[in-house]
RNA sequence: GCGCAGGUGACAGAGCGGUCAAUUGUACCAGACUGUAAAUCUGGCGCCUUAACGGCUACGAAGGUUCGAAUCCUUCCCUGCGCA
């Protein structure tokens, strides 16, 4: 159940409450932090309570391929996660893309503007999945697999999820608005295949807008997902050349999605992002950056991002971010720990920075829902990216 | 004092006549990471040059042999180990 509690004036930001058939409770605009296999890399149970994590999502294709015959007696991803929070899977449609031509274009969903710069465009056999219009196939470990939208819904039921996702495709950034376009037909055909597959009363299924950075293709994709009967729906797909391109897909997708429903915003969240998708009307994030980034010394503050593992930072008795009330700084960690910790190669630098990401961008969703509570959202929005930026 | 083994760029450690400004690792500098193929990847790292090109100075020191030396020879200095 979604209800809004509170609807910002200058812009289509909203704070809601999503509450769920087994009690677990968002407030929301949120944060969901990846757990792709059952497990915040990192992490343990304990450190989610205490990074204010209201929402994890894990993967489908990734739990699927690892749990094999151990699927079908699966005790549920709470007990997995030993959590109680809110819980979503993804469909694996994701993976179609990133197994698959993400390889062979050498991209990821935010294409970048000359993609041959990044050096590692890759062939036509990098790419493991052979997608025809019932479901794709992947090269998993010498092993061909199947993963259709049938298939995903019934894996994802077994997986137990508070919210599950329909199995979509994924288009490259660098496919033609003609190809874009037929997967978009397939996705769409995928979508109502979900809704009829989908067996269990408790849960969530949120429907995918697909589309690309065009605007017919997306504006298609939001309109027809908008009119199934989805209990939420996200925006997915490769998302421009740009950020100002995905922006845009988010202008072109928002109008047509129902206004009551949650809305979530597949695999984005860094900090400008999440004031512009709160602004389109967003109300959850997942994102890979807190968590990886944190494991490669990476470090998120109000004042900027650095890296904990330059020289600078050898001996620094000072804490990560000393206006952070997270249990790394507040708990009296040094930047100089962290550095001694990642060049040790110790896996609790590992956690210890994913624990501060984490709580950094929870308490960031958080700040930015007392901001839409107290009628301040733009404003603060301008002033946090400013200092953002600064530095 | 004798014997043996060595002295290479911040450190460790390759190279043992030309393709060596010198493999590689670490450190250092810079960058990347957006529904996790990722606790990872990329670039730089003697000096001058925006950079390429080019030039200059370099492999303990000084000489020497060679068209050419980090690589061979001589002497000296230094280090480690063993014996006195």
């Amino acid at each position: 159940m979604f209800e809004i509690i509170k609807k910002d004036k200058l812009s289509r930001a909203r704070v809601g409450t999503l509450t769920m058939p087994h009690g677990g409770v968002a407030q929301t605009p949120s944060y969901v932090v990846v757990g792709t296999h059952a497990k915040v890399r990192t992490l343990g149970a304990e450190d989610l309570a205490a990074t204010k994590t209201q929402m994890v999502i894990s993967n489908t294709y990734h739990l699927w391929r690892t749990l094999g015959g151990k699927l079908d007696s699966y005790e549920g991803l709470h007990k997995a996660l030993g959590w109680n929070g809110i819980v979503m899977t993804d469909s694996g449609g994701f993976q179609v893309f990133s197994l698959g031509f993400a390889r062979e274009h050498g991209v990821g969903k935010i294409a970048p503007m000359f993609p041959e710069a990044n050096g590692k465009k890759g062939k036509a056999e990098d790419n493991l999945v052979t997608i025809t219009k019932d479901g794709a196939y992947f090269m998993d470990g010498g092993e061909r697999c199947y993963l259709d939208a049938e298939r995903s819904v019934a894996i994802q039921e077994k997986l137990g999820a508070d919210i599950i996702l329909a199995f979509d495709e994924c288009t490259s950034p660098l496919h033609s608005p003609w190809y874009t376009f037929r997967a978009l037909q397939r996705t769409h055909a995928w979508a109502k295949r979900c809704l009829t597959a989908k067996r269990r009363k408790d849960q969530m299924l949120y429907g995918i807008v697909q589309g690309g950075a065009f605007w017919l293709p997306r504006t298609l994709g939001a309109r027809f997902i908008g009119s199934l009967p989805f209990d939420g729906f996200a925006i997915g797909g490769s998302l421009g050349k740009s950020r100002s391109e995905m922006m845009k897909v988010l202008k072109w997708s928002m109008p047509h999605l129902p206004e009551e429903k949650p809305r979530h915003l597949l695999g984005i969240g860094k900090v400008d992002d999440l004031f512009d998708g709160v602004e389109h009307g967003i109300d959850t994030f997942d994102c890979v950056i807190p968590t990886r980034e944190a494991r490669h010394g990476c470090l998120w503050t109000l004042d900027g991002r650095f890296d904990v593992k330059r020289g600078k930072n050898r001996g620094a008795k000072e804490p990560i971010d000393p206006a952070c009330g997270c249990p790394v700084c507040k708990g009296g960690r040094t930047k100089g720990e962290l550095y001694e910790r990642f060049h040790a190669k110790d896996a609790e630098a590992g956690r210890l920075a994913t624990l501060h990401n984490v709580y950094f961008f929870n308490d960031l969703m958080e700040k930015i829902r007392h901001s839409i509570l107290e009628d301040r959202f733009v404003a603060f929005k301008k002033e946090t990216l400013a200092r953002i930026t600064r530095k």
